[in-house]
DNA sequence: CTGAAAGCGCTTACAG
DNA sequence: CTGAAAGCGCTTACAG
């Protein structure tokens, strides 16, 4: 069907190993270059991946591991970052895996047999190390995302999660919020836990006791059980950081339902940014991961590990988030 | 680093073609089957799979083309669908194209040179024909997913859209609604279009005047100017039928906004699920496809194809929805 | 059923 | 810079 190097090779009468090197960008006559390319246009000729793999050991692939792939935010940084490998020359496998499971030799397995050259690593939680453990062992350079392993190091990228609640929370205070609290999912994973203790550091700042932080980890319909409880108290908060996207919904709505409106009786700020939130009446103010500068980072370090650079390893980049003001976060000061 | 098939002819004193029959489940004596498998456990064997696919001209990888990744719904549906290739022992490439370009040579070449045996392609919208037409050109198989393609023929797996909007439509009429509509995005894709015939279907069955049928499709927040217009008119709508599901998160705020209460004051059933819906107050009633069941279809229909297997081709696959009724439609027949 | 040999399409030392 | 030769790890006819 398609042509080989062969085929070049004899239309321009020159060796195999000529069109090898000019295919690799090595030195070669520029007359030879000309040929060839007129060649390869006239043929039409593709080289084959395959063949270029088996020889040189090197599959140009990397994947991706997500726990599972069904999640809106990853999938948004996994074309990020498949695009950044590209540049690179890379290709990306998608894949997901069981991070529940005691046993990933077969995920292992698959990676090994498609030959990766890398691998960039979502956890699902801090304590799914079996996986990582194996690529180790294997000697596949992975890089982990989001996520910090439990008794592991590697190389991590995230988003720096403690600072954006700080700054979340010191924007809360400066517009006169004294009582208010965090609502989210799993609260012992690395991540809640950073912006739990960005969170503190505020307080601690400005003097507010723990006792005037509320915050609440579990699913969307008894957090906003939690959040009916909480706002029939005589001294409630008067503002929440929303620890995700999901969250901030369902609290939106339990507001909606108890006749509170935002701003004017209840303060937002959400992690995580969508079209939806600027389309909201009011626009929430959220905190904005830098999600192509992490897929850059990323993909960076990984490429750099896979080349055999290893300096500084294991390495932590933390990626500065921003938070976007817009309306849902009322000044009491003056109260 | 790792062992080959030559480690193990050595290893069972047995010769190359052997051992790969073996690997190819081709009939051997069972006492060589036993030494292999032995000596496979023994040295750690992994068979290499750009080896495999450079002799034998098939990769056994699939590419999904999405024209974006980031996608909520086209995630869950990617976990799927790899799961089921992984079944077939195929791999699967996640990858993203340019739906607006009018030259795909790029995206072709990708896939020509990583020599994938098939195409699960998601258009953008039906018009977006130049990648389709090159993969049929190529002799690449492909199905497409969700989306028909104008003016070319090919394989297509989707929902029964046109049906699952009737369905949702009857169950508003059922209950007494008689002026409803409907708010979605872009209105002249296939999709889109379909779920307005079968509202139109209802319609003609229950003998409702077109003018009774409020549509509009726009972004979210031109829509949510477009529903509080509506609202003020003296015969305003009773009902309505989300298209997907960031406007029903929109159409919640905006009747939250003005006083309203589901189902009380307005009806609401939404295309697409989501863990949010349900944890609602009141839960909403939702149209929920099988996504499942369109992974199974197109997965299976692709591996039919690229087995040279193209009986009844073209082919459409229609999938049956399901209407979740919960409690965001009231009946207001006795009214 | 088994094995010796050729070859998939390319890259890699090694001479020249 | 160029070319002849070997070989990556496997599969595929072909004899036996």
């Amino acid at each position: 069907m398609g042509s080989t190097i062969k085929d070049i090779a004899k239309d321009t009468n020159l060796s195999l190993a000529t069109i090898s090197k000019y295919l690799n960008g090595k030195n070669i006559l520029p007359e030879n270059k000309k040929l060839i390319e007129e060649s390869i246009k006239k043929l039409g000729y593709k080289p084959n991946k395959t063949a270029q793999n088996l020889r040189s050991k090197k599959t140009n692939t990397i994947c991706i591991l997500l726990p599972f792939i069904g999640d809106y935010f990853w999938g948004f940084l996994c074309s990020i970052m498949e695009e950044y490998l590209r540049k690179y020359n890379y290709s990306t496998i998608i894949s997901s895996y069981d991070a529940f499971s005691d046993d990933n030799t077969s995920e292992l397995q698959f990676l090994l047999s498609k030959q990766v050259d890398g691998v960039i690593l979502v956890p699902e939680y801090s304590g799914s190390i079996t996986l990582p453990s194996l690529l180790l062992e294997a000697h596949i350079p992975f890089v982990c995302l989001d996520q910090e392993l439990n008794g592991l190091s590697s190389d991590f990228v995230t988003s720096n999660n403690r600072t954006s609640a700080y700054q979340a929370t010191k924007y809360f205070l400066e517009n006169g919020h004294k009582i208010f609290g965090a609502i989210g999912g799993d609260l012992t994973s690395y991540t809640m836990k950073e912006r739990i203790s960005g969170m503190r550091d505020a307080c601690r700042e400005y003097n507010i006791p723990e006792d005037n932080l509320y915050i609440y980890g579990g699913d969307i319909a008894s957090s906003a059980d939690f959040f009916r409880n909480i706002m029939s108290m005589p001294n409630h908060p008067t503002a929440m950081l929303m620890l995700s996207y999901n969250y901030t919904l369902g609290t939106i709505l339990t507001l909606s339902e108890l006749g509170l409106q935002i701003p004017k009786d209840f303060s937002l700020i959400s992690f995580d940014d969508d079209e939806i939130f600027s389309a909201f009446n009011p626009p929430i103010t959220t905190v904005v991961q830098n999600l192509n500068e992490i897929g850059r980072q990323a993909t960076g370090l990984l490429i750099k590990r896979i080349n055999g650079d290893y300096e500084l390893y294991p390495e932590t980049k933390m990626i500065e988030t921003k938070l976007i003001v817009r309306k849902s976060v009322a000044n009491i000061s003056t109260m």
